[in-house]
DNA sequence: TTGTATGCGTTATCAT
DNA sequence: ATGATAACGCATACAA
C-alpha cells in the first residue's frame, strides 16, 4: 500500500468520473446499484479514506477544538477529560496545548492553532496573562471561543466557571465555625481574577462574623508548593501568628502543611488548614487536609457543551455565563469540633 | 474585520495577479520593490494570514504530531511536556489525545487523527491494548510513528523507553540490601510488557541473592490505587506475609501504604515499601516512600527528537531503540539501615 | 518582473 | 444516472 488512494484513482480504474465516485461513496440516491457496488468494492480494496484536508479546505471547517490550558495538573486534566468526553461525542477532535503558565507560550499556541486548523477555542488563561489581545484576535477572526475556569472579565465571551466567591466563603466560614480567629489567606496570583473572587468570599465570611481584616494575613503567591511553603514560614514567624490558613489551591495548602509541620505545630489544634481542589494528595497526607472540591469534570463538560451549542446555533452567546457550585470537604486539618459522621473521607 | 482576507483579495485590490502577491509575501527575489511594498502594506492592513489548510493540502503535510497517551497523570503529563518542548521548537504543533486506558478509545483517537491532520504519531499504548492493528494501520499508511514508554514488541518501529528491568532490579536489590527476605511484587497489568520487564528485574535480583521466588507474592494488578490496596490487604493476610513490597508504580505503592497503615504495621521496620515514578505524593506521605525515578521529561523529549529526525531524514529507523536509565531514590519506607547522608530528599 | 495555467482532493452545480 | 467544470486558497512551472 504505497500512497493513499484518492477518488481519482478509483475513477480512473473504473472508467467513471470523479463525481460519480464521490456520489457512490456518499450513498447519494442517484447512482446505479452496479456502479455503487463496484466503487465500494474498489474503495474497500484500496483502503480508500477521504482526505480530510481537502474537505476542510472546501468546508472551511476542521471539526477540531483548540483547548488552551495553563498546565496539566490534576484538576486541569480532569477538566480536559470532561471537555474530551463531550467533544468526542459531538464528533469533534480536541487539540490540547499547555501554555505552561506563560503568557508568551499562550500567544504562540493560540496563533498556531488559529492559523491552522481549529474551528474554535476553549481557553483557560495562564497566571501570567494580563493582556488579552491574543484572545480578542481570535474573536476578530470570528472564531468561536469559550472561556473556562480562569477567566478575564475584560473579555466578552461565553464563560463557564465555578463560584469562586462561594468557595472562599465556604472555607473561611468553616474555619470560623471551628473557632479559629486569625485566619490567613494564601491568595494565589494577584493578576488572576479567580484569586480575588475567592478572597471576596474570605472577606465576606470575616465580615459576617465581625472579624477584622488583617492585611498582613493576606498573601498573594503563585500556585506553587514551594512559594506557599515560604509564605507560610513567614506567617508563622509573626508576633501574632495566624491560627488558621485557607490556601486557594491544594498545592499551596501542601506547601503550608510542610511549613506547619516543620514548626512542630499541631493541626487542627494549634492551627487549622483548608485547601481547594480536592487533589488526591490531600487525602494521603497526615493530617488529611480539608478542601473545597470544585466540579472539575463537570466544568470541562459544560464548557464543551457550550462550545458545541455555539457552533450549532447562530445566536449570540457572549452574555452567557454559567457558574458551578462547590462542595466543602472537611478533614482532619481543620476539624477541631468532632462530629464523626461529618468527617469527609 | 469580517472574513479572513486571501491572496485573491489583495491581488484584486492591487490589480496584480495572485502569483505576484504570493511571491511578494514570501520575499522571493523576482519582484519589484514597489509591488512588494504595496502588497505587504495591504496584507498588514487586512491582517492577512495565509490559510494553512490550503497549504497543508498543497504540501501534503500539516506539521502536526498526534500524541496518544493512556491518560494524563503526573508522569505522563511530564512526558508530554517533554514532547511539547521539542516539538514546538521544531515548528510542530502537538495534538494530545488520551485513550483513558481504553483500547476502543485508542482506536477511535488514532483513526481520527490519521484521517485528518497529523503528519505522524508518538504513541504510548493503553493498558487495555493487546491488538495493535490500529498502529499497524498507521504504518501501512506510511505515517511515521514513534513508540514510547508503553511499548509492544510485536510492533516494528522506533522506540524510546526506560530500562524497566533495571528499575525492577534497583528497587528489589535495595530491599534485599536492607535485609528484607520475603519481597512481594505488585506487578501491574499482565498485558503490559513493561510490567513483565520490571518483574524480570525483580526476579534477577532475587536470583542473584539466592532468594527463592514465591509465586504467591507476585500480584498482577491495574495501575490503580484501590486495586493495589486490596491486593496488599490480601498479601498481609497470608500466613507468612511478605516483609517488603515493590510496587511498579507509585499510585500502587500508595494503595499498598494505606493497607499497611490500616494493619498498623510500621514502615520500614515491620515491612519495607518501594514504588516507582517519583510521584510528588510519595514525598508527602508519612513515611515518605522510596521510589525509582524515571526520566519522564527526558523520555518525552527523546521521543519527540526521534520523531523529528525521522521526518527530516529518509533513513529507516525502525530498528532504533533508545533505552533510558533510572535512579533509585531511597526514603523512609525502606531505609532500615540508617546512612543519613544517603537519605533522598 | 509579472501573468497564466495547473494541481492538491473533494464536493456542488449545472449539463447531458 | 453520469460527466464536465468550478471552487476552496495557495504555490509553482512555464510563458511572456
Amino acid at each position: 500500500m504505497e500512497k493513499q488512494a484518492t477518488i481519482k484513482d478509483i475513477a480512473k480504474t473504473l472508467n467513471v468520473s470523479t463525481s460519480t465516485v464521490s456520489r457512490a461513496l456518499r450513498n447519494t440516491h442517484d447512482v446505479k446499484q452496479e456502479t455503487r457496488k463496484a466503487v465500494m468494492a474498489l474503495a474497500e480494496q484500496l483502503n480508500y479514506q477521504p482526505n480530510q484536508l481537502a474537505l476542510h479546505l472546501l468546508k472551511k471547517q476542521t471539526h477540531t477544538i483548540g483547548v488552551i490550558v495553563p498546565n496539566l495538573d490534576y484538576v486541569i486534566s480532569t477538566m480536559v477529560k470532561g471537555i474530551d468526553e463531550v467533544a468526542l461525542e459531538a464528533g469533534y477532535t480536541v487539540m490540547v496545548c499547555q501554555s505552561n503558565e506563560s503568557y508568551g507560550r499562550e500567544i504562540v499556541n493560540t496563533k498556531r492553532l488559529l492559523d491552522s486548523l481549529v474551528d474554535g477555542f476553549i481557553v483557560s488563561l495562564s497566571c501570567d496573562t494580563t493582556e488579552v489581545d491574543h484572545i480578542k484576535n481570535i474573536q476578530d477572526r470570528k472564531k468561536p471561543i469559550v472561556l473556562f475556569d480562569r477567566i478575564s472579565s475584560s473579555l466578552i465571551a461565553p464563560k463557564v466557571k465555578i463560584d469562586n466567591e462561594e468557595a472562599g466563603y465556604l472555607a473561611t466560614s468553616h474555619l470560623i465555625e471551628q473557632g479559629y480567629k486569625r485566619i490567613a489567606l494564601l491568595a494565589g496570583p494577584k493578576k488572576l481574577e479567580l484569586s480575588n473572587h475567592r478572597m471576596d468570599g474570605y472577606l465576606k465570611a470575616l465580615k459576617e462574623n465581625n472579624i477584622k481584616v488583617d492585611k498582613d494575613l493576606i498573601i498573594f503567591c503563585d500556585f506553587n508548593q514551594d512559594y506557599a511553603y515560604f509564605a507560610t514560614k513567614e506567617l508563622l514567624a509573626m508576633k501574632r501568628r495566624p491560627d488558621a490558613i485557607f490556601a486557594i489551591a491544594d498545592k499551596m495548602a501542601i506547601g503550608a502543611m510542610l511549613a506547619i509541620k516543620e514548626k512542630k505545630l499541631n493541626m487542627p489544634n494549634d492551627i487549622g488548614l483548608v485547601g481547594m481542589n480536592n487533589d488526591p494528595a490531600t487525602r494521603l497526607v497526615t493530617p488529611t487536609i480539608s478542601t473545597v472540591e470544585m466540579p472539575a469534570f463537570e466544568l470541562g463538560k459544560t464548557a464543551a457543551k457550550m462550545f458545541i451549542e455555539m457552533m450549532h446555533s447562530e445566536k449570540d452567546m457572549n452574555e452567557e455565563e454559567i457558574v458551578l457550585k462547590n462542595k466543602l470537604i472537611i478533614r482532619e486539618s481543620s476539624q477541631k469540633i468532632l462530629v464523626p459522621n461529618k468527617l469527609g473521607k
